[in-house]
DNA sequence: AATCGCTTCAAACACGCGTTTGATCTCCCC
DNA sequence: GGGGAGATCAAACGCGTGTTTGAAGCGATT
């Protein structure tokens, strides 16, 4: 198998002819489906067409090329995708899909070639040395931005646990569709699946179904819901 | 060590004599806490008490150990409680309710994160063949029991595709509640995970919230919202 | 007492893993 | 052309793994 370069590939220069940027795309690829611990850096090295001694070469051993590749993954996948801004005036329903669609974009499974965001999951189930704050930094800033534009959404009708607990609600779905959909896979018949999680359709119901709770004043009861509707209306 | 009889020890009267359950025991921690290709059937044949051939005798092989190991995880968090029933004329807003409160009955509080739940936490981001034993016998059912409640609620105002999709909307959060208590700490303090997470407010909001969005009619636009609040209203 | 299941045990087995080695290749500079 | 540093290679090493073995222990039954 000779360098068949492919200059579109979408993780753009990986598959060049740099070993170590092959490495690190390989063991990505590796760790991300089978976890740490099962991946082999006999199939890595395979996948990457070089030769066993190279990880260590290039690396020194397993954790730090495991390492390496989480660091690497998440330079790609988030550091290099900011929070999206808005202009000023902006509708909180507006702000709050292209926070959902931000989350969505970035979870595994969905894109289909995200196996960046998969490696980032793992951290959180089992979180390994210096990953634990890349992972913080990660969800904290999405989750304030989240509570803020449910803030502005709501106008006072939730209270501040209610926000907090709809913001929960947010990240948790986009995690469950973007982590676990292997798992609703399990009991949802795979052309439904198909139908129902692709990611823009996908986004667009989290977000409609969060704005249907904000409006609803779910504290305050049928009268206060009939007001938020109306004024969300009018936006 | 000899054996130290805890009579009231929380994990039942799996330290009990039964080589059986204490291997079942100390293999579900250490999996738990290290994954299946980390944990080692001498460290848990250790930690049970046992010589290294009792997994093979009492279970064949370590990947048996595990599937059983995880169904016995499940059954003694979600418990054995068979689905709620209801007298004929229920309203559907009480039975979703009930499902709910079924679901989450047997959630700890998400201060000391059980290692039940990081079992079952890993098998959600990357299923094995015990997750589909449980997802046959438990999730599959109360999907449906879900499912059909949300349709007698929406009274034909969503779609099916909406039905199923709050349907799993709804497992999700009761999952990620249930058992990624542990992720949520990681952006929220723990004081105030207290104030937001005890199962009976808990239940009440993700009802609270499933009623908001079938009773918005999410798919048909704010006319068809306000009749469903007033029909929901009505009971 | 002898016998028969079931259970427990120490010891060993075969295998695959991460890692290392030392030779070989490749290319650039003097 | 020669030399040397960096890169690549096939082969092997040591170790820890899951699993197996055959003998020994243990109660109850005959």
């Amino acid at each position: 198998m000779p360098l068949h370069c492919a200059p579109d590939n979408v993780d753009a220069a990986a598959e060049s002819r740099e070993p170590r940027a092959r490495i690190l795309l390989a063991a990505g690829r590796e760790f991300a489906e089978r976890g740490y611990e099962a991946a082999t850096v006999r199939d890595i090295c395979t996948a990457a067409g070089v030769n066993i001694a190279a990880v260590n070469y290039y690396f020194g051993d397993k954790r730090r090329l495991y390492v390496e590749s989480v660091r690497h993954a998440h330079e790609e996948r988030v550091g290099r995708e900011p929070l999206p801004e808005w202009e000023p005036g902006t509708s909180a329903a507006r702000r709050l899909g292209d926070l959902v669609d931000h989350l969505l974009r970035r979870a595994p499974g969905l894109g289909g070639s995200s196996w960046q965001a998969r490696l980032l999951l793992r951290e959180l189930v089992q979180p390994t040395e210096a990953c634990r704050s890349i992972v913080e930094d990660h969800v904290r800033p999405r989750f304030a931005a989240i509570l803020a534009v449910l803030g502005d959404a709501s106008g006072g009708r939730l209270a501040p646990a209610e926000l907090k607990w709809l913001a929960i609600s947010i990240i948790g779905q986009c995690l469950l569709h973007g982590a676990a959909g292997e798992f609703i896979g399990m009991f949802l018949p795979a052309d439904e699946i198909d139908a129902l999680e692709s990611p823009g359709p996908l986004g667009a119901r989290i977000t409609r179904h969060a704005l249907a709770v904000v409006v609803a004043g779910a504290d305050r009861g049928p009268q206060a819901a009939r007001a938020g509707i109306a004024e969300a209306t009018r936006a």
